[in-house]
DNA sequence: TTAATCGGAGACTGGGCTAGTCTCCGATAT
DNA sequence: ATATCGGAGACTAGCCCAGTCTCCGATTAA
């Protein structure tokens, strides 16, 4: 597993939108409203909007009401990491549970003889690091629109 | 998120246990039996039943039936990663939907212009050689017995 | 000032998945 | 022959994701 939710794509890509018009274009900074970007990318519209109005919440954005309203990157791209957008989106990320507080009163039933702890939260630094370290900037980058392949590629793991 | 499931974090203490009961001790290599992991970890027995049958089938330990049956590992610890481990349990892991084939016929209906793909497959790449480089083997070696500590720990980011 | 266009926010729903339980079967060692 | 093990399937409750609907407030333009 280890999936992205739907949101968080939809949240990446609108990013990742809002900035390439507020950069890299010939036309000057422009408000984009939540329904250009849905339309662009076939994401339903009021779906969308709740993920930008979770990312201007953390102030990952910057929102203008009424008529030609929409929203404008609050911050470089450079200085939005994939790991702060799923934070915001998805709430904190963690391998495991038992690194979070249970409010219930509930814990790890494991933890007296807990044996995989240690190691798994090193890898879930090694994770956290990798999905901060690249931002929103670099996802811009490389390709601005992919040539779809109908046939399935060959698949993920040893390709 | 991101979070392993706990049926994954059911069979990598299992893969554990039998591994350190298999080397690193005293006595010779010894079958050991569902039973006695689940109550050495507070895990429901018969859900690790589930989980430790999957990783039979998935060749990584093997069964022995009959009383005084259980589990040997298949191959040695070291040639067990927790990339594998997962696989077997949850199903191929990836980031995104968009890799893998649809049998329904759906796609992922931001084909068109996803601007995601790209980068966050090298993402997903990144992640997946983290989980294949780290064994059964390599959680062994640490720490044997994890205090707890009642109080949360300061944790990753600035929360 | 009025109307149209935007974001903000909450309730609500269906479906799918996770976690766990229960039951029955086949294999095997004593 | 029997008790102990794994193998396998059906089944359930609950949670959460994805998506929809509705209403509100803010702002701009006419």
């Amino acid at each position: 597993m280890l999936k992205f939710s739907k949101k968080a794509d939809y949240g990446l890509m609108a990013l990742q939108h809002i900035a390439s018009v507020q950069f890299g274009e010939v036309t000057h900074a422009r408000v984009v409203n939540t329904k250009e970007i849905a339309e662009e990318y076939n994401i339903p519209t009021e779906l969308l909007a709740k993920v930008l109005q979770t990312l201007a919440k953390h102030g990952m954005i910057e929102s203008h009401n009424g008529p030609k309203g929409g929203y404008l990157l609050a911050r470089h791209a450079g200085a939005i990491s994939i790991a702060q957008v799923l934070e915001a989106i998805e709430g904190p990320l963690g391998i495991t549970d038992c690194y979070h507080d249970k409010e219930d009163g509930s814990f790890c039933l494991q933890q007296e003889h807990c044996t995989i702890r240690t190691p798994l939260l090193k890898v879930q630094d090694s994770i956290y690091q990798l999905l901060n370290s690249m931002t929103i900037e670099d996802m811009m980058g490389g390709t601005p629109l992919i040539t779809v392949q109908s046939h399935p590629v060959a698949e993920g793991v040893e390709r």
